[in-house]
DNA sequence: AGCACGCCGACT
DNA sequence: GTCGGCGTGCTC
């Protein structure tokens, strides 16, 4: 160390999409260490980097090209463990560094630590005699949590006026906090859930785990309703008896989740930190700074919640693991749940992954004793499993312009006459999925993709789902100069929703699509009217099979059970078996038994013939044998490159270089160059290439030294997606 | 990601 | 003759 003076080199990683790390010169008054937070000079502007290297053994970069490192930067500096898994995250996804760090620090000025706040918790003490507003508030208290004054006003539901009043009269305590402490200090003895026998080994089982302080994952298995959440609740809370251990829970879609977080709060009495993608910079601020100090002990969080700085953590849970919302398909392309399980091994501790239907990754992992397997095999509380049937569409033909067969119909008309609700499933967003015209045959696409132009009768409009283009629907057509010739050909939710409208017209109708609900205000709105019955029939794309508790619904209607069963994805048919299973869960909830109808027209699908009989083991077993016979994950690896750019000659010129390089082993295969099936797409012509090799084959170093052998194009983009789940 | 460098169209 | 379009390439 004594030759370290003036010249002393360091490494540094910038958030940018570079694939290393920069030499950078320390002044001789610093003292820097890796994980620390610097200020360094690029091409005359500043950046905020990462000491990633402070000890280079040896660096081509000549000295004299070499800057000084500007400041260091006051910031708690990155933790070990984080660098560990950025970098092993890059590795996996083939992504660059740096690109990898910038997710990691998506935190807009993090170096302002977060404002003092005041929050106000009851009085220990209160007189007997309350005017019924303040009554309100003392009966509103959860635990001793303090709260914000805004919102004492929002869950008591008085006015402002009412909380100063009860501070003045010293009724509600005033407790300053730096901010992030109010999600803090989770009550872990409080309304502890009566488990069954089956529940409480489960949890023992993942306390035993989580006391080992080692890696293991446990795949918590339970169908709907059978308390899995109580579960993972419990193992938090003997979590938490260790008095530094933080948690992190991921889930789907944060923003869907206000009866998840309901029921945190019940239970430990306290927020959990909670991050997602739509935080805005003060609360995301709040959370990360909570995280690096170890302060924030629950975090909740979408999948990007997994690059935040814990400093100990001791428990990851993954809820809905078979979710494909957890894998991200631009970017940095990684798939959350998995991530999930390399940074619990990497921290040594465990990893649950809960859900009532298990991707077949997991499940596999299970059977093989990869991974513990709880099973949850009782339907908790009254409730009874829904009786499924399907209705064959080729022997029961739906009429011109009708989406509802006739069996289904009847059905609906029972469930309302008898004040029931139901639900009709159709994964479409929009009025219909293709404008045509009816005397040219013209189709109404994107000019920007390939893809036909969703029409959206809301506002009159014709959209495309990819890139956003939108324009309003043409009175003729833009072919021919026919007029009126434009006719809607398909069904999407808003047409589902108009047909139900003139079957009922009295009816009530709710529908769920993300064009409905624009927020989760708005969706909170919609869940407590429907919980409420003020909704008669729900008509909803994949947003309604998030787990939300409708205890009056009683009848689901599937529009179409054939949707998403074809196309080049391997998991199709699984994904299609999850959606439905999980869409069939919402019916008959508390004391009504329930009932499915799915219309089809291959009533003979091994996913229908599963859904319907039950055996879902048997349709697993299937899917494995036919991944396995086809080397697709999990038995082999898979990843693709997606070959892109403006100039349609300079991508086919790529691709040809590359097919000329492409490896071929007994191993590995690479098929393509294929049309990608959005061959067009943003303005960008679109080709595919499909790597498949065996389970132990490095597919990483393969694609690597392939791709090496090429000069890079600028105006090329190739685009490497490891263990794809979307294939468009 | 920025930012500069560089080579072709409409302007004072 | 210049201002400026954004394609291309580099940043220790």
């Amino acid at each position: 160390m004594s030759e370290l003076l003036p010249n002393y080199r360091i490494q540094v990683l910038l958030p940018l999409p570079l694939s290393g790390v920069l030499d950078y010169l320390v002044p001789e008054e610093l003292i820097l260490r890796e994980g620390d937070f610097v200020t360094v000079p690029l091409s005359g502007r500043e950046v905020q980097g990462v000491v990633w290297n402070s000890n280079p053994e040896e660096s081509d970069v000549p000295l004299d090209k070499l800057k000084y490192v500007i400041r260091k930067t006051d910031l708690p500096s990155l933790p070990e463990s984080l660098m560990k898994f950025i970098s092993w995250v890059a590795g996996y996804t083939l992504s660059p560094l740096g690109s990898v760090l910038k997710m990691a620090l998506s935190v807009p000025r993090k170096f302002d630590k977060p404002k003092k706040k005041t929050l106000y918790k009851l009085a220990s003490e209160l007189p007997d005699k309350l005017s019924p507003a303040r009554t309100r508030i003392k009966e509103t208290a959860v635990g001793n949590m303090p709260l914000t004054v805004k919102s004492w006003c929002e869950i008591a539901a008085v006015g402002e006026g009412v909380v100063r009043g009860m501070i003045k009269a010293g009724q509600l305590i005033s407790v300053e906090v730096s901010g992030e402490e109010n999600f803090l200090k989770p009550d872990i003895g409080l309304k502890r859930a009566i488990l069954s026998g089956e529940q409480s080994k489960a949890a023992e089982h993942i306390v035993q785990q989580q006391r080992k302080g080692i890696f293991k994952a446990v795949l918590l298995e339970g169908v709907t309703g059978s308390g899995k959440t109580e579960v993972y609740f419990e193992s938090i809370a003997e979590a938490l008896r260790d008095n530094v251990a933080q948690i992190l829970i991921l889930v789907p879609e944060i923003s869907l989740t206000t009866q998840w977080l309901e029921r945190f709060r019940e239970r430990f009495g306290a927020e959990p930190a909670i991050w997602h993608s739509e935080m805005t910079p003060a609360q995301r601020r709040r959370v990360w700074w909570a995280t690096i100090r170890g302060e924030a002990r629950v975090i909740v969080g979408a999948r990007s919640a997994l690059f935040l700085p814990f400093q100990h953590l001791k428990l990851v849970i993954v809820d809905e693991e078979h979710s494909t919302t957890f894998k991200q398909d631009e970017g940095v392309m990684y798939n959350g749940r998995d991530m999930a399980v390399v940074r619990a091994k990497q921290m040594n501790c465990p990893v649950v992954l809960a859900s009532a239907t298990p991707s077949l990754e997991t499940l596999i992992n299970a059977e093989s004793g990869k991974y513990d397997w709880l099973y949850l095999g009782e339907r908790h509380g009254p409730a009874e499993l829904p009786d499924m049937m399907s209705v064959d569409l080729k022997a029961e033909p739906l009429k011109h312009g009708s989406w509802i067969s006739e069996t289904l119909r009847d059905a609906l008309n029972e469930n309302y006459k008898n004040g029931e609700q139901s639900l009709l499933y159709l994964n479409r967003r929009g009025y219909a999925p293709l404008t045509l015209c009816r005397s040219c045959g013209h189709r109404m696409e994107c000019p920007n993709c390939s893809a036909w132009l969703v029409e959206h009768s809301q506002f009159n409009r014709l959209e495309c789902h990819h890139c956003g283009f939108r324009r309003h629907k043409p009175e003729i057509c833009p072919q021919c100069e026919a007029e009126n010739s434009l006719v809607p050909v398909g069904p999407g939710v808003e047409r589902v929703a108009e047909e139900i409208a003139t079957l009922f017209p009295d009816a009530r109708l709710a529908v769920m699509s993300s064009d409905e609900i624009s927020s989760s205000k708005a969706l909170k709105r919609m869940i407590e009217s429907i919980e409420r019955h003020e909704v008669d029939f729900i008509i909803g794309t994949q947003i309604v099979t998030k787990g939300y508790h409708f205890p009056m619904l009683t009848l689901v209607g599937v529009i179409d059970a054939d949707l998403g069963m074809s196309g080049a994805d391997p998991r199709a048919a699984e994904r299609t078996w999850q959606q439905l299973e999980q869409v069939a869960g919402r019916a008959g909830r508390a004391e009504h038994a329930g009932r499915v109808i799915f219309q089809t027209y291959q009533p003979n699908h091994p996913v229908l013939q599963a859904l319907i009989s039950g055996d879902k083991d048997l349709f697993l077993e299937r899917e494995a044998a036919s991944r396995e016979s086809q080397n697709l994950p999990p038995f082999g690896k898979l990843a693709s490159l997606i070959v892109s750019g403006p100039d349609k000659n300079k991508v086919i010129g790529a691709n040809k270089a590359l097919a000329s390089k492409a490896p071929h082993s007994k191993n590995l295969k690479i098929l393509g160059p294929v049309p990608a099936p959005l061959s067009y797409l943003r303005g960008k012509y679109r080709y595919r290439f499909l790597v498949k090799a065996d389970v132990n084959v490095n597919l990483q170093n393969e694609i690597r030294h392939w791709l090496d052998q090429l000069p890079s194009q600028p105006s090329v983009k190739i685009q490497i997606d490891i263990d794809p789940y979307s294939f468009y």
